[in-house]
This record gives C-alpha cells, sequence and structure tokens, in this order.
DNA sequence: CGTCTGTTTGATAGCGCTCAAAGGGGGTGG
DNA sequence: CCACCCCCTTTGAGCGCTATCAAACAGACG
C-alpha cells in the first residue's frame, strides 16, 4: 500500500512524556525517536547539546530567507515550517513542510535554497553549521541518519513532480489532504478530522493553482460527499477515504 | 550568479585520460572526480572494485523499473540515464537526468520510486545493495559524500517544482535549455549548441508539458531568434542566451 | 521509393486563471 | 456585549494558455 505521496518516518510509538531527567535540554527531549539525534547515546548528546541552544518562532514569523547566508542549521521539535520558493515576480512556490523531528538548512550551495516561515508556533534547536560538521566528522551515524532522511525528502519532492506536472486540481486536493492525514499520523497526532495549518493561499502555492481553485475544489469534494469542511476552516473530515485516494491518483 | 536551476557538480578538470594502469576497472575509470567514489584512495578502491561489476545499456533500454525491488545500486560512467514515474492511467512525469558520475538506486523503502532508462548508450558500475551499503560502514567518508550529491539533487528537484508549479510554457523550455548547456560544460562537454539527446515527447513529460506545446515553444523561440534549431533535432543552438535566461525566470 | 516513427503545424475546446464582488470569522474598540 | 472592520475565503463571470484532436511533414531505414 503506496502511500499518499509522503515517505513515512520513524514513528512515535507513544505519547513518550519523557521527564526531564537532566538539566541539558536534549535530555528532556520529546521528539528524539523522530530525529536525526535519535542515533546518539546518552553522552554523544551531551556533546550534541553543547554546541545547541533552543529558541522559539510564533506563527507567521521567518526562520530564514532564500538567499540568506546558510550560517544555520535547525531541528524542529515542535510545530510545522513551510519551505518557499520566489520568482522575481513574486509568483512563490512552496516546496514542501517540515514538522517536529525534521531537520532544516543543511545546503552546498553558498546560501540558503529557499525560505522558511513558521506556519504554526515552532520550537527548535539551533546549531552553528559548522559546529554540526564538526560532529558530523566525530560521529558518522549523524552523517548516514541525516542521508537517510534527506533521501526521504527527495522521495516527497519526486511525488510531488508527479503531483504538479501531471495531476489535475482536484487530483492535487485529493493527493494533499491524504498527504497531511499521513503525516498527522506519523507524528501520532488525529488523521480525521485533517488539520489544515496552512491558509488556502498556501496550500494553492503547494499544489500550483490559485487560492480560487483550491477553494472552488473543496467545495466540489464536498458537494459530492467526500469530505466535510469543519467551521474553522483548518478542520476538514475525510468522509470517504477510497475515493479520496481514487481521485489522489490511483493510490 | 544563480545558475539556471541545477546544481553544480565538482567538474572534469581536464579531459583527463586516465591509462588504464591496473586490471581493476576503477583504476582505469575516467570519471572518478565527478563521482562518489572520489574520496576514496587507492587500496580503499580495491576494496570497492572487489564488489562491483560494470555493463553497459543500449539506448532505450530499462535501468530498472518503479516498484522493482531496490536490490542494485548503481554508478554512471557513461552516458545519460532519464527517471520517471507514471500515473495508473499512463501520463508520466520525468523526474530527471543522471549522467556520468551520477550515483542512482538508493532509496529507503521497499521498492523503487521511479524508473530508469538509457536515453543514450549508457555504461555503469553496479552493487548489490547490501554490499554497498557494508562498504560504507567500513568508509564514512563515502557516505558523506553521498549526501553531499543527494543534496544536490534535492536542490534540483526543488528547482524543478517552481518551474512545474508556476512557469508558463516558454519559461519552462528556456529554463530546460539553459539547465541542459550547463550541465554539459559541466561534464566538460560543449555547452553550445545544446545536444538535447531525449525526444520531444520526453522533454514534454520533463516539462510538464505536452509533445505539440513543447514543439510549438521551440518555434517560438526560434522566430524569435533566441534559438536556432539544427538539422538534427537534437542540436539547438543558444543565439541570445540573456534573452533566454530573462524568460527562464530572471535569472 | 515506400513505410514507420517522431516532429511540426493547425483548429478547437476545456481547465484553471484573472478580475470582481459577496460572504464569514475573529479581533478590537466603543 | 455588540458593532464595526479587516482579512481570508467563497462564489461568480469571462478569458487565455495549454491540451486535445487531426493532419501534414521530415528523417531513418529497408
Amino acid at each position: 500500500m503506496p502511500p499518499s505521496g509522503f515517505t513515512k518516518k520513524p514513528q512515535l510509538q507513544s505519547p513518550s512524556p519523557r521527564e526531564p531527567s537532566g538539566s541539558s535540554p536534549c535530555a528532556a527531549c520529546t521528539v528524539r525517536e523522530l530525529a536525526v539525534c535519535s542515533v546518539l547515546e546518552k553522552g554523544e548528546l551531551e556533546r550534541l547539546n553543547s554546541i545547541m541552544t533552543n529558541f522559539r518562532l510564533s506563527k507567521g514569523e521567518n526562520l530564514f530567507y532564500e538567499g540568506d547566508d546558510p550560517n544555520f542549521v535547525f531541528n524542529i521539535t515542535g510545530g510545522t515550517v513551510q519551505l518557499s520558493k520566489l520568482l522575481p515576480d513574486g509568483r512563490r512556490q512552496v516546496i514542501g513542510y517540515r514538522d517536529k523531528g525534521d531537520f532544516l538548512g543543511l545546503t552546498n550551495s553558498q546560501t540558503y535554497n529557499c525560505s522558511a516561515e513558521a506556519i504554526t508556533d515552532v520550537k527548535l534547536c539551533k546549531f552553528r553549521r559548522v559546529d554540526l560538521e564538526s560532529i558530523f566528522m566525530e560521529y558518522p551515524k549523524l552523517e548516514s541518519h541525516l542521508l537517510s532522511m534527506t533521501r526521504n525528502n527527495l522521495a516527497d519532492t519526486t511525488e510531488q513532480l508527479l503531483l504538479l506536472g501531471r495531476k489535475m486540481a482536484i487530483e492535487r486536493v485529493a493527493s494533499f489532504l491524504l498527504t497531511l492525514s499521513d503525516r498527522a499520523a506519523n507524528r501520532g497526532e488525529p488523521d480525521n478530522p485533517v488539520f489544515v495549518a496552512m491558509g488556502r493561499h498556501s496550500v494553492g502555492d503547494y499544489l500550483g493553482l490559485t487560492t480560487e481553485t483550491v477553494s472552488r475544489t473543496l467545495t466540489r469534494l464536498k458537494r459530492r460527499n467526500v469530505i466535510s469542511l469543519g467551521n474553522t476552516l483548518q478542520s476538514i473530515t475525510i468522509l470517504d477515504k477510497d475515493q479520496l485516494a481514487d481521485l489522489a491518483g490511483g493510490y
């Protein structure tokens, strides 16, 4: 059963309310199983901890912009970050979304190749890029795990190419809803109703559509009784998952 | 100067006609500087050599199909491979192209997530996946370099998202020609006229367009004197690179 | 020289965009 | 607590870009 256009990550086995045993943030981390640091052991975490700082971002704030010097890299410990690119005339393409456990900001080029914006309140670990790279030298298994995560990102992005290049509007929206639902389940959150953190405009920029087309398409799905729209606009209930999957393109 | 939608790889410094000094294929390899094995030293190459086999593919043959068991991974030493995905009804999206020096076939999932077809005659090194993974354990720098290459692939794919999601047909074709040109230069081959190995249909499936639209768009570019079409159909001369770059989206 | 395949050109239609306006929800100030 | 405002979303009308359908054209090969 191929999932709906996103690659499963290691799943949170339980709510796992890890007690803050030590004073170090890492010791109290609740998302480590999801993150790149899952491969490190106690002492090694201390080392990681020593080069890390924690901070928060409010909904709507930007973490970095396309073109900035890529001096810092990040680990999300809570919330959702939206990555996007711009054309000179302002047309925007949303590249993807990153959730807790995801890693962010490492690039081969001289600048970040996309912008990152918090679409919910977000909690992050922050590293100087050079510091993290030296840690990589010490613990190759970190880089090995990061490679695995990057391959997942690539697989997801590749699936999005198929969506943008070849799917109709209704197929795009159907795929999107299924992906959101699966991602929530993977984080151990309810997968139905689907929580749509981003606005219609962002959804459009993610799916290569306009706000209006997204809205119209959701209405069409509602009239077909495939979904129902909650009263918050951020809540969409999947009524007929099979039909939604058919529409999404055969999965 | 941001390149036209593809990430530069380490460049071939010279034609580098490496003499076949030993009997091992790796010792005679002419593309090692481009490839993941560039980080290995002499003795280590022997180790790599011991788990590798060389073979060739003719133009049009498939290396593997989406859904196959991903038991083998590959290194391209010559020619070009096209990666693509299919929807159940046959709509196709070309994911990208891989050239000599590129690495191919490693995935986290239980199957290859795209199909790979030789669009020229292709020379390859082939590894059993499990063998290569054990080599990775021995030489972490291999995995480190592979991560870097994967990040480049991700950056390129991300750029393609912008193209498919937000660019007009003429912008897509312009971007495509510039990318092809840059890629050829990177391989140490002539960048103008551009050699278009793939047919119009494949170009369409790469750019999210139909064959007809690709053809019409090339004609429009020709009438604007931005390009001229050679007599082989595979040869396109860039007459006005600046205008082409403008059309490609502001670069 | 004929056939086959891939490309170009042409005519038409449709999906999604653009422009425009109405609707709705949340926050703020009275 | 209500009224107003602002922003986001939804709905509507019309158009344009690209797809579709169809035919002419061209190059490769026998």
